[in-house]
DNA sequence: CCAGCAATCGGCAATTTTGCCAATTTTTGG
DNA sequence: CCAAAAATTGGCAAAATTGCCGATTGCTGG
């Protein structure tokens, strides 16, 4: 265009301010994956984690950049144990980040990530829920349509929870008259995949068209990394959904989530699936094979593509319905003790409907 | 983790798959940029169009794989012209590209800015458009908020196009008793740059802030290149846009559009504004400074921040309000002729209004 | 049509990134 | 607690990427 153009082009090289850029951008990424981490990384892992955000750097060259880091102090080394990010590193990631002030929803997922501390085998501790403000009385009249998602296995497995007036969550208060419907986010998934040792990348959600039950493709999708809103919240709302169709004949729209994990772990994530769907918390809709499109989504080589059902979906048939309900995504920690399963919703739901 | 968890890991090195996964990544995206362009691209202004796309390759490197492109016949050269992308050089993106089945949006707003034949000197040729269908009744029953948002500048200039019943515009009919309010699309922006020689890079959609006026922030953002339905549908289905507030007091939300462009255009693309503005299509909001940050938002080192009205706005407020309105962004192209002035809309909108 | 200018091209060297390997450390399993 | 196994590290060399520069080509204005 330069020459065809009326503007001057400066001679074109990598000039040394965008040079310098990438070099600064692989240390901040390396640094980023360390502050995620409690535990020292070493350099393998450290380039399994950047390449599961699509960052391919070889772990030589980590390892090249963190003995950089390490003499400038940014990281601290623990010999062949690993490294982990120093106070000065912490800062540096700060001065870099003050632009991003937009919260992406990646940002809230790693943290919701980490912040819950549900143990699978002892079944203690706290999951993470979205929060659905809704009229008790209007989800007696939908009850029927809600319990069918959930059992049709388009509900992340068979547990909710249902808040009281007064109660809070996440900074917001159940307003006098109206109950929380609380879903098991899609996340708690991810996170007990963490605590097993398995790093899982959220790539996206997405409206998931099915045919006979079964996933064909997906109508919609929103990346986590370049969003701001929860794609689910969005569907919902936008009431692109059709959860009717979806309970009634197996043809319908509903919301799932798209993410990747090692090859290597394929096997242990299906067994922990399984584990998890016997105390009411399965939601593995597909698993692909190793570096293999599912369902024409790509995955980077050496991993593994999964779709898991979004823990909004039962509640989400209200809006659907005509009742206005005002859904949370990510909203909050409870604790694995105050669910309750879908079989018992009816009964519980009567104290409400005074 | 590897250590940590009972998970095997192969030796960590970067293995013979994922470094020719990245080799051929450049391949495909080189491949990608010709493929945008009629005329032969060099490689400084193929290394332009990476660099504005975030995929930092020197021009030097570009050349390199030209080369090798060109010897395998998936490129041709035209010397110092340039090179253009081959029959074998499209199959080959299109093998490697049978698995994005999802359009991203990034992709329909780089097919309509190409589309589009506008001429700001001549004001001759089709401009990209907004469609939403809507009864007229409730057109007249907002006519003052629509005119409003225009006249406060929050909408695409002062243009619009009302089409009848029956008329077609990107294969959607209006039905009978409906009419068509058609919005330019801030695309046409992009175009008219694009035609002066300056490639924009679209980034996102979002619901800009504003106090007293001004910009101030972007509350939500969705970006371009990880979605598949336009932003600025999902803010106003989901009824998140406050054009009233910003109507009356200048304290609103209103979608709003960030985009990149190369420093050295920054005074053209002001004067070209101008042009546009002095049209009926002006649109820009804001500029920001050579590599700084405009409203947090960082960029590429070498470019300049712009944000650009959504042309929805306009329409969107009637959403707002209570009305129900189908809208379609990006919808089709229109003849410049077709459009009228927002001073002309009362009395055409008089028509049909029986 | 020609001269001057600007941009592109290819070769070569410097720099960055990666592969490979032996030494060392950590973990595992008696 | 010890030995084998597995993983990490740093050095060195190969490969990839980039900077630099003279030669060449295309464009522009007279």
């Amino acid at each position: 265009m330069s020459r065809k153009s009326s503007l001057p082009r400066v001679r074109e090289e990598m000039s040394v301010s965008r040079r310098e850029e990438r070099k600064s951008r692989h240390r901040m990424e390396i640094l980023r994956v360390l502050r995620k981490s409690q535990q020292p990384l070493t350099s393998g892992e450290i380039a399994e984690a950047l390449a599961s955000a699509g960052y391919l750097l070889s772990e030589r060259t980590v390892r090249l950049y963190l003995n950089e880091l390490d003499r400038e102090g940014l990281t601290i080394s623990y010999g062949h144990r690993g490294h982990t990010i120093s106070e000065k590193g912490l800062a540096e990631l700060r001065i870099a980040q003050t632009v991003q002030r937009v919260g992406y929803l990646s940002a809230r997922i790693d943290e919701m990530t980490y912040k819950m501390t549900f143990d699978l085998e002892r079944r203690t501790g706290t999951v993470v829920v979205n929060t659905s403000v809704v009229n008790p009385r209007d989800l007696a009249q939908c009850l029927d349509a809600v319990c069918q998602v959930f059992y049709k296995g388009y509900g992340m497995g068979r547990r909710l929870a249902i808040l009281e007036p007064g109660e809070t969550l996440g900074g917001v208060q159940i307003p006098p008259g109206k109950i929380a419907f609380c879903t098991i986010c899609s996340i708690t998934f991810n996170s007990v995949l963490l605590k097993h040792g398995i790093p899982t990348a959220s790539r996206f959600g997405g409206l998931l068209e099915l045919r006979d039950g079964k996933p064909v493709r997906f109508a919609e999708i929103i990346h986590y990394d370049g969003t701001s809103i929860d794609p689910l919240e969005v569907f919902i709302r936008g009431r692109m959904t059709n959860y009717r169709g979806a309970i009634t004949d197996g043809n319908g729209l509903i919301g799932a989530s798209f993410r990747e994990i090692p090859e290597d772990a394929r096997e242990v994530v299906i067994h922990l699936e399984e584990e998890m769907a016997r105390i009411g918390l399965g939601g593995l809709m597909a698993v692909g094979l190793p570096s293999q499109p599912l369902l024409g989504i790509p995955v980077i080589s050496g991993r593994v593509g999964v779709i898991v059902i979004a823990g909004l979906n039962p509640i989400a048939i209200l809006e659907e319905i005509g009742y206005q309900v005002y859904s949370r995504a990510l909203s909050g920690l409870l604790d694995f003790s105050r669910l309750i399963t879908v079989d018992d919703l009816p009964q519980v739901l009567e104290k409400y409907l005074t």
